[in-house]
RNA sequence: GGGCAGUUGCCCGAGUGGCCAAUGGGAACAGACUGUAAAUCUGUCGGCGCAAGCCUACGCAGGUUCGAAUCCUGCACUGCCCA
């Protein structure tokens, strides 16, 4: 492969690359270069948005390079600045050990493990001094913080911004350094944190490293970026119907961005499918079973496809409902079974379910706040409780 | 250290003694409709109760009052200005 086709391979998907001179150079050099990827444990799983760049560290790996993965788990105590409106909470060491466990498997559904080197950046940034610290402050002006976004803006709201947070570009600089990255991989949201290690590592004496930076990818909801804090998230271990049912809920105008971020599909052949007159649905439906296909199989692809047709677009009910087993020794209320399936939080909001028409036993509506049923009446039975929660009951 | 302002339900944000479980927006959930779990429209949106009603809530702890999210005192946290 040619420089410039491993270019064409590394740029789908990306919205900037800084130092692609040194880039070119370093591909052009034969030696595998040491990718770093930092991520923090904040969260219990690996999102689609999240995928984005670990998906980019893959494109690296296949082309010989080596995956460097820094688990943030002393970051993590301080949390990003990026992005954030407000201080965000800091983790306790449980806590991210047990995101640090809960991930890592998820992580290589899409990375070669073969390729891969994980660091935890405890072990360096846990073991400077304070004395050390001063030191590396001392790098860095305020004015040069201060120049980022996010501080900035919370700076004018009269946000809080706590000292910590400050030091959060530096921990991650000194990461570059730690492990001589020949490139970092990140979102957008990370470029003034990556610019920082460039600055850092040439003041340590080492070459700076390149900077690659993904678009961040925007959740379901359509509007924000996709997080696990806003709920707006697909998950690599979703399973493969609701994987399949959150992509197609995302807007049309998504459809493209999602192709080129999350799947290998080429993009002559997305616009093929978004040319004026075509049903949009299709390209979606497209979109979610390549997704799925990809953290799952191809055959669970057509399965989920075929319960998202049966089960929402004709609105039958599935064939194969999961069961759920209800132990009734004297008949119950409606709003009992709703509360006891975990459909509703209260038996305030299942009485609501009910009276709102979401309730009903194998096909009938049951809008009888008063009805009762006995297990023969529920045994086998299957249960809907608004449109996605099909339940067969078994006591 | 001093002065001033603020802290309301999942989030934002009204509310300055009873008519407040608390306006409005967002989120969420449901219903209708559809090309989809999109868009749009409608409803619900602290808990218990068939209901009347009861309980728990407006940073925390006390107090005043027949009655407080609203007034007073102390505490905690945040922002601004001054040092």
């Amino acid at each position: 492969m040619t420089i410039d086709e491993q270019i064409n391979l590394l740029r789908r998907g990306t919205a900037e690359i800084i130092g692609e001179d040194d880039l070119r150079r370093k591909l052009a050099s034969g030696v595998p270069l040491r990718a770093k990827l930092g991520v923090d444990p904040t969260a219990a799983h690996v999102t689609l948005g999240w995928a984005v760049v670990l998906r980019k560290l893959r494109d690296f790996q296949k082309l010989g390079h080596t995956a460097c993965l820094i688990i943030g788990d002393f970051t993590a105590m301080i949390g990003d600045p990026s992005g954030k409106s407000k201080t965000r909470k800091q983790l306790t060491r449980e806590e991210v050990q047990a995101n640090v466990e809960a991930v890592s498997s998820q992580i290589y559904k899409i990375l070669d493990p073969e390729k891969t080197i994980i660091y935890y950046n405890k072990d360096w940034l846990g073991a400077m001094g304070f004395e050390d610290v001063i030191r590396l402050a001392s790098r860095y002006t305020v004015a040069r913080i201060m120049e980022r976004d996010d501080f900035t803006n919370r700076w004018e709201a009269h946000q809080p911004i706590a000292m910590h947070e400050l030091l959060y570009p530096l921990c991650q600089g000194m990461d570059s350094v730690e492990i001589k990255a020949d490139i970092e991989l990140g979102g957008t949201d990370q470029k003034f944190n990556n610019l920082v290690g460039r600055t850092l590592m040439e003041q340590y004496g080492l070459e700076a490293q390149a900077v690659m930076l993904c678009p961040l990818l925007v959740g379901t909801d359509g509007k924000d970026k996709m997080s696990q804090s806003l709920g707006n998230y697909v998950s690599v271990v979703d399973t493969p119907n609701d994987m399949f049912g959150k992509t197609m809920s995302i807007p049309d105008d998504l459809i493209a961005n999602w192709f080129e971020l999350c799947t290998d599909v080429p993009m002559d052949e997305v616009r093929e499918m978004l040319v004026e007159g075509k049903n949009p649905r299709d390209a979606k439906i497209r979109l979610a079973k390549e997704i799925v296909a990809l953290y799952h199989s191809v055959e669970v692809a057509d399965d989920a496809e075929q319960f998202f047709i049966e089960t929402f677009s004709k609105r039958n009910q599935p064939v194969d409902a999961p069961e759920f087993t209800l132990s009734v020794s004297e008949p119950l209320s409606v709003v009992d079974i709703v509360v006891a399936v975990g459909a509703a939080d209260s038996r305030g909001a299942a009485k609501k379910l009910v009276q709102a028409g979401a309730v009903s036993l194998e096909g009938e509506k049951v809008s009888d706040l008063g009805a009762t049923f006995g297990s023969n009446d529920l045994n086998g039975k299957v249960l809907r409780v608004g449109k996605k929660l099909f339940l067969k009951l078994i006591c």
